[in-house]
DNA sequence: TCCAATTATTTTAAGCTTGAACTATTTAGG
DNA sequence: CCTAAATAGTTCAAGCTTAAAATAATTGGA
């Protein structure tokens, strides 16, 4: 590659890498959580966030961990109440809010889908060395922080 | 972090990081694309294809190229002759097939979205030094290479 | 105590996304 | 030449996603 390549296209090409690395495991896991679950990476990631507080999580704290919006979230925990996998209860002191848990079948299925996309994503990955996954992972720390970074 | 962390651990941080980081682009991306030219990143995406073949490209190349499904892009090809953006051609010889290209207004719409965009990019990855640049791309080249790679 | 401002969630409209079914057309083999 | 198989694109149902509007409830200051 051209040694007098502009920074600014080195970046779009890291950028368009990155997404492109991203996208292709996204599409996999996608694929396999609607073969194997018929399930969704949505739904995947609502329950995982829930699995990790077994107290439940308001609405809108669901909605800022995941970064998606409050409808999206409706949508997506109304499905998943409809299934059986997770439940709404009221917040004492406060009726405008509503607290989601998962169920105890809720909690097994995603136990089963975390332990085998865990498995997934080792087989993806398994063409990088483990030298050079602590450098990406490294890096990408460092992207992380700049990206987090509030200041211009 | 432990040194015993098993193999499979550290790969699925690396997803989660890799996710992470790319998703945060993706966001401001979007963002810039909705407030600033009233687009979305699928059209965009679409539009960077047909820009790149000012020959026209057919509906299902463009869904290769772009790996989403041939209905996606019915709809994205829709909104966007609406709007005057691109057009549909009939294919000489094949009367199921139609070509796809950008209007005059669509490449000039497009050209600024695309210096936009890099602008943006490089704005985003000003945290990373060269060096991380560089090795970040080497990097996802053999990622990507094995994610593409059809052996098991 | 009252009420404007704020908050929590749902609803809405619009865009995107998939996989499957459907329609129209082309291709290839008998 | 005929027709089954394959192909190109559209339509459909269902799920996701956003930002904004709407509704109900809470909060805090005058």
């Amino acid at each position: 590659m051209n040694e007098t390549e502009p920074v600014s296209k080195t970046r779009l090409r890291l950028w368009l890498k990155l997404l492109k690395a991203s996208n292709r495991i996204e599409d996999e896991i996608r694929r396999k959580l609607r073969e194997d679950y018929q399930s969704t990476l949505p739904r995947f990631d609502v329950m995982s966030a829930l699995f990790r507080y077994p107290d439940g999580l308001k609405m809108s704290e669901i909605s800022d961990l995941l970064r998606v919006s409050n409808g999206n979230i409706t949508g997506i925990v109304d499905r998943l109440t409809q299934e059986g996998l997770a439940e709404r209860a009221s917040v004492p002191g406060d009726r405008r809010a509503s607290l989601v848990r998962l169920t105890d079948t809720g909690r097994s299925a995603f136990a089963e889908h975390a332990a085998a996309h865990e498995g997934w994503i080792d087989r993806l990955l398994t063409g990088l060395s483990e030298e050079d996954t602590a450098a990406m992972i490294a890096r990408l720390d460092k992207l992380i922080d700049t990206l987090e970074d509030p200041r211009p």
